[in-house]
DNA sequence: TGTACATCAGTGAACGCGCGTTCACTGATGTAC
DNA sequence: TGTACATCAGTGAACGCGCGTTCACTGATGTAC
């Protein structure tokens, strides 16, 4: 063989890691086979050793990102002090980094409405994607029971992805900030 | 000539209001003009007639689409029992209704993450068009200040987008008619 | 040790298609004389 | 009243382009003998 035996697998992450980040800057449709394998250093020739189809690479760049975000946000809170680990995510989440940054950010952010258009059989797995992710948060939850954890959960979630979201339609930066001000500091206030 | 003198404008908003529903269904970049047109019972070369490009048509559909959006939600809160407004838009917009038929539901839970990504000059005429759609919905919100009224529309308004563009990434119906309940009781219990 | 062949990640051109936009044309009506 | 011309919303073909996908080919390496 020309390259060592690890090297398709090192190609084919490079390939998921670009799209990942393509994606959620530019959306599920914006960037073209062409533009990802160039960004990952390749023609679009060569995708198809990679992947049987796009519906494929969106599905693997999706689980990526919320790798990616899970390292960014979860790591952090592991070493804030007991009681302070919650709140770190949200302090994270709700930063105007965060927001300025949607191609390093949370994909749920970034493309919950494209998923949401995605056909069935590429939803269907997105789905159990985000909710693999859904429990890899959850032991950071505040609550005494599951069920109230999972409410906080559902609440927090939804309100920091739509407070995200909202806050990249606004051209004002100031309205901007302050609406990411007004959901943190809620949120801080009320788990 | 060939048409009254009201027909061009009613040919005009036949297009809007096509476009609108389209483009919340099938996203911002969903349906191409063609298609817009062939629901409008016109054909593509006419566009052209109406609109300057196809941005233009983006924003105006988006303006429809808020127009159409608060015709639904504040006409039934206005003849609510007072005190009850706000939590009858609440309970319309966490409807697993509106989550099923994003077309005729609202655009920030449907688009938000696209208009985003829109280029600059678009993004400020729709980011405008969200402060006027805001200003309208402030007299429903409960609060003392101004101040207070922003705040509790800021969180409830990020919380619902979030709840319905997230329960639209489920595949699972009951997960999703969860997500809604939650985020649904939570506002209900705490505006 | 040297030669012939197999492997396979990656190349680059080609395919049919739908896109946004342009443009010469149509044809029903209104206006001028 | 009748004829010639202007108006203009809408038509349909054409444009250049980027898309997802296919495919014959390349060329460095490993294997067989």
């Amino acid at each position: 063989m020309r390259y060592g035996p690890d090297h398709k697998t090192k190609t084919h992450q490079r390939i998921v890691k670009a799209a990942s980040k393509q994606f959620r800057a530019q959306g599920l449709s914006g960037p073209g086979l062409a533009r990802v394998m160039r960004a990952s250093g390749l023609t679009v020739g060569g995708f198809y050793k990679h992947f049987r189809t796009r519906d494929d690479l969106v599905t693997e760049a999706v689980a990526e990102s919320l790798r990616d975000l899970r390292e960014r946000m979860l790591a952090p809170a592991r070493q804030a002090p007991p009681g302070e680990a919650w709140k770190q995510i949200i302090r994270n989440y709700l930063s105007i980094e965060h927001c300025e940054h949607a191609e390093v950010g949370c994909p749920i952010a970034a493309l919950a409405p494209e998923i949401g258009r995605t056909k069935p059989a590429v939803k269907k797995r997105i789905a159990g994607l985000l909710k693999q992710h859904r429990d890899e948060i959850m032991p950071f939850v505040p609550g005494n029971t599951a069920a109230e954890k999972e409410r906080n959960f559902t609440v927090a979630m939804s309100a920091m992805a739509g407070a995200i979201s909202r806050a990249r339609t606004m051209a004002d930066l100031e309205e901007k900030q302050r609406t990411l001000d007004t959901v943190r500091d809620y949120l801080l206030a009320n788990c």
